[in-house]
DNA sequence: TAGCCGTGGGA
DNA sequence: TTCCCAAGGCT
């Protein structure tokens, strides 16, 4: 059995489990949170497009991070034909500094399949063969925008499940268990307000560390709240330690101009232009990878920055470059220009660096 | 399937 | 300082 304790207890834990979606969306009724891309409870939809564009956006992102950098792009793109009929740079330079970049490449090439086809598909299987749509992405829009019942679990259901049923298991094996109850708790109808609702709790009392238990809507019921540690759930396995890299960064400047190179379009950064740098390793690399032998300077100091999956330290060389030796698809920006490169947060910290130097 | 893929903020 | 976390998807 998935829930812990006995006899009656654990009848009356089931007769609570029952009326979760009641209480959940009368909880979401009065306790949604405004945010520009959401239509108010009882009002009529948002707009598919407002509604993918915000899905996207918010993948791995806080909702602080997303809310004007989603009016940017909406006023910028008004429809998804609009964003279809955009250059890919466009929107990558627009995304500069929200990370995770292939969201950008990927939301460019479902806006020109969406407008090809001549609007979003309604349903959750159709969105889910849409690139950069997932089984989170499409269960949302499908229940929030198209009013279809569909199981929707992020980060924050995920947490709230964890916790309502008390589970041990640990992540991500406990992830089938965890869609499974979250099924057995989805309302037929309004599930997109449930499941807008289970985010906002997630969100706001449901939270990582230090839940606000007095105040939710579930105590009753709540296993993990009867468990007295709350905060234990979900159960996560240890994580490893971020490797260390070193790589260096260089400044190679032609009168007012500085050279930027394009990234390879997949991978770390894909597609965006960067300083150049040597390779990234685990010793110090120096001078090797320089774009151009020049009688490079290295600045005092470093830039820090962490990956998801390591940690990256550059050492930062300047130089004026030689009259010749370059390559002849070398991009040349006008240094005093830099920020408008659409330069990925490393590199404009970086060349804010080189430009303090002068 | 587990590793890859950014960034900024809070404790 | 360090670690964790945020409306995940792709390969």
């Amino acid at each position: 059995m998935l829930v812990d304790g006995a006899g009656s207890a654990e009848a009356a834990m089931r007769a609570a489990t029952a009326t979760v979606p009641q209480r959940l969306l009368a909880w979401y009724d009065r306790h949604a949170r405004r945010l520009p891309w959401r239509s108010p409870p009882g009002t009529p939809p948002a707009d598919p497009y407002r509604v993918w564009l915000s899905e996207v956006m918010l993948q791995q992102t806080t909702v602080a991070a997303v809310a004007p950098r989603f009016a940017r792009l909406l006023a910028r793109w008004p429809s998804v034909a609009a964003l279809a009929a955009a250059p890919l740079d466009d929107v990558l330079h627009e995304w500069a500094g929200l990370g995770y970049y292939a969201r950008a490449r990927n939301l460019h090439a479902c806006a020109q399949a969406v407008a090809a086809a001549g609007g979003f598909p309604d349903t959750e299987a159709g969105l889910r063969a849409l690139p950069g749509v997932g089984d989170y992405t499409a269960a949302a829009i499908a229940s929030i925008a198209f009013g279809r019942r569909a199981v929707v679990v992020d980060g924050n259901v995920e947490r709230v499940v964890a916790r309502l049923f008390a589970l041990e298991q640990p992540l991500p094996g406990a992830r089938p268990t965890i869609r499974r109850l979250t099924d057995t708790i989805t309302p037929d109808l309004r599930a997109g307000d449930f499941a807008q609702g289970m985010m906002d709790l997630g969100a706001t009392i449901c939270t990582p560390r230090a839940p606000a238990c007095a105040l939710c809507p579930l105590r009753e019921g709540c296993a993990g709240f009867a468990s007295g540690r709350p905060e234990a759930y979900p159960v996560k396995p240890p994580r490893a330690a971020k490797p260390q890299r070193l790589g260096t960064a260089f400044w190679l400047t032609r009168g007012d101009k500085v050279l930027l190179v394009r990234r390879p379009a997949k991978g770390l950064l894909g597609g965006l232009l960067a300083l150049p740098t040597g390779p990234w390793s685990d010793a110090a690399p120096g001078l090797d990878g320089a774009p151009a032998a020049a009688r490079w300077r290295l600045l005092d100091g470093t830039v820090q920055h962490v990956f998801t999956h390591f940690r990256l330290t550059l050492a930062l060389a300047t130089a004026a470059a030689p009259s010749d030796g370059l390559a002849p698809d070398a991009i040349w920006w006008q240094a005093d220009r830099i920020d408008e490169a659409g330069l990925p947060t490393l590199f404009a910290r970086a060349a804010a660096r080189f430009r303090e130097d002068t």
